[in-house]
DNA sequence: TATATTACGTAACACTTATTACAGATGTAC
DNA sequence: GTACATCTGTAATAAGTGTTACGTAATATA
C-alpha cells in the first residue's frame, strides 16, 4: 500500500472516486428519498461506517454526488453556452441535451428532476438543492443571452428573462419526455421541431 | 346519523370525500414516497384502521388520490382539447395549464411530476402510474391533432406524433418552471412566447 | 331490548430507516 | 518492535415505516 500524504494511521482501502460514482448513479436513479443507506452500502461496496467516515451523513453524501454529477455529466450545458454564435448556443443546448439524455449507462432523465421533486419535509433540503441548481442553470443561460444582446446578435427588445424561461422550459420538457420513454430519434425530432419554430 | 343504504352495523363517521381530498393534496405535495401513513392519518384526521378499511393500503389510497386528482383538477387539458378550432385547442392548452399551475390552494406543479420520479423499487408502481398518465395525456393530444389533420385544419405533412411530443414537452416544462418558483405573469409570458413561436 | 354487524381508537406488530459504538485490523512514525 | 492513528466490520441503536389485532362504540334489524 502506498504511503499516505503525510497521514498516519490505516489508509483507506477502497476507491473513493468509484464509490462516489456508484452513489451518484443510485441517487440519480432513485432520488434522495428513494435511496436508502442500505442500498448505498451495497452499491458502493462499503460498510456504513466507511461511508460516514469518508463522506459524512446521507445529506452530505447526496451533495457530493450532485457535485460530481454537475462536474462530470452536466457540463454539456456549460459547453453549449460557450459556442461563439447565439444560434450555435441554442442548437448546442438542444443537441447536447438530447445526446446527454440518451447516453447509455445512466438514467434517462436529468438528476435535478429525479433527485427530489415531491418529497417529505426531511428531504426538503435535497429538493431545494435541486431547484437551486435548475435556477442556476437559468442564470447562466440568461447571462449568455444578455451577452448576445450586447453584441447585437440578439434583438434587444426581446425580454432575455422570458426567453430564458422559454428555453429552460423546453430543455426540462425534453428530460420529462426522456423519462416517459421517448427514444433518441423521437427526442431529436422534438428538439428539431422546437428549433424550427424558433427560426433555426 | 342517517340510515345507511341497506347497510347494517355502525356507519362511517367521517367525510370520505374530504378525507380523500386531504390525502390527494398531501400526496401531491410530497409524492408517494415522501408521504407517510402517519402524515396521512394526521392530514385526513383518521386512524390507520379507518383509512385501511375505507381506502385499502397506501398504494390503493394513492391510486384513489390520483384518480380524484385527474377528475377534479386535471380536466383543464381535456377541456382544452374540446375547443372547436386547433388554434383554440393549443391556446387553451397553454392558457389552462398556466391557470391550473397558479391556482392557489395546491402545490405549484402537476401531480404526475411531483408524485414519483426517482424513487425506490417499492414505489416503482406509483412512478409507473405517473408515467402512464403522462403518456395517456399525450395520446389524447395526438388524437386531437389527427382529427385536425383529417378535417384539413392541420397540415398533413407534419408528423402528429412529433408535434404531440413537442407540445407535451412544453406543457411539462411549464410545470417545472412553476415548481422552480416562476410567477403567474412569468409563466404567462413564457407560454405566450411559445405560442408566438408556433405562429399563434 | 337483544343481537348482529360494522366502525373506531389504541396499541402492537415486524421491518426498515439513518446513524453510531466498539473491537479488531492495518497502516505510519519513531 | 512499539506506540499511535486511522480504517473496517459487525452489531446495536432509537426512531420511523406500513400494517394489523383487538377491545369498545355505535348503528340496523328483529
Amino acid at each position: 500500500m502506498k504511503t499516505g500524504a503525510g497521514k498516519t494511521g490505516r489508509p483507506i482501502s477502497f476507491d473513493k472516486d468509484a464509490a462516489l460514482e456508484a452513489a451518484m448513479l443510485l441517487f440519480w436513479e432513485r432520488g434522495f428519498e428513494g435511496t436508502s443507506m442500505a442500498d448505498l452500502t451495497q452499491a458502493m461496496g462499503l460498510n456504513p461506517s466507511s461511508i460516514y467516515a469518508a463522506f459524512g451523513d446521507k445529506h452530505a453524501l447526496f451533495q457530493l454526488a450532485v457535485k460530481r454529477y454537475l462536474a462530470s455529466r452536466a457540463q454539456y450545458a456549460v459547453k453549449a453556452l460557450e459556442e461563439p454564435t447565439l444560434e450555435g448556443v441554442i442548437r448546442a443546448l438542444f443537441d447536447n441535451t438530447v445526446a446527454f439524455l440518451t447516453t447509455p449507462g445512466h438514467p434517462p432523465t436529468c438528476m435535478t428532476l429525479a433527485g427530489a421533486m415531491g418529497c417529505s419535509v426531511d428531504a426538503a433540503p435535497a429538493r431545494d438543492l435541486m431547484t437551486e441548481i435548475r435556477r442556476q442553470n437559468e442564470v447562466a443561460i440568461r447571462e449568455r443571452l444578455q451577452r448576445a444582446q450586447k453584441s447585437g446578435e440578439f434583438a434587444k427588445d426581446i425580454n432575455a428573462d422570458d426567453f430564458t424561461r422559454y428555453l429552460s422550459l423546453m430543455l426540462a420538457g425534453l428530460s420529462i419526455q426522456s423519462a416517459n420513454g421517448a427514444t433518441k430519434a423521437e427526442l431529436r425530432r422534438a428538439a428539431q421541431m422546437a428549433l424550427r419554430h424558433m427560426g433555426y
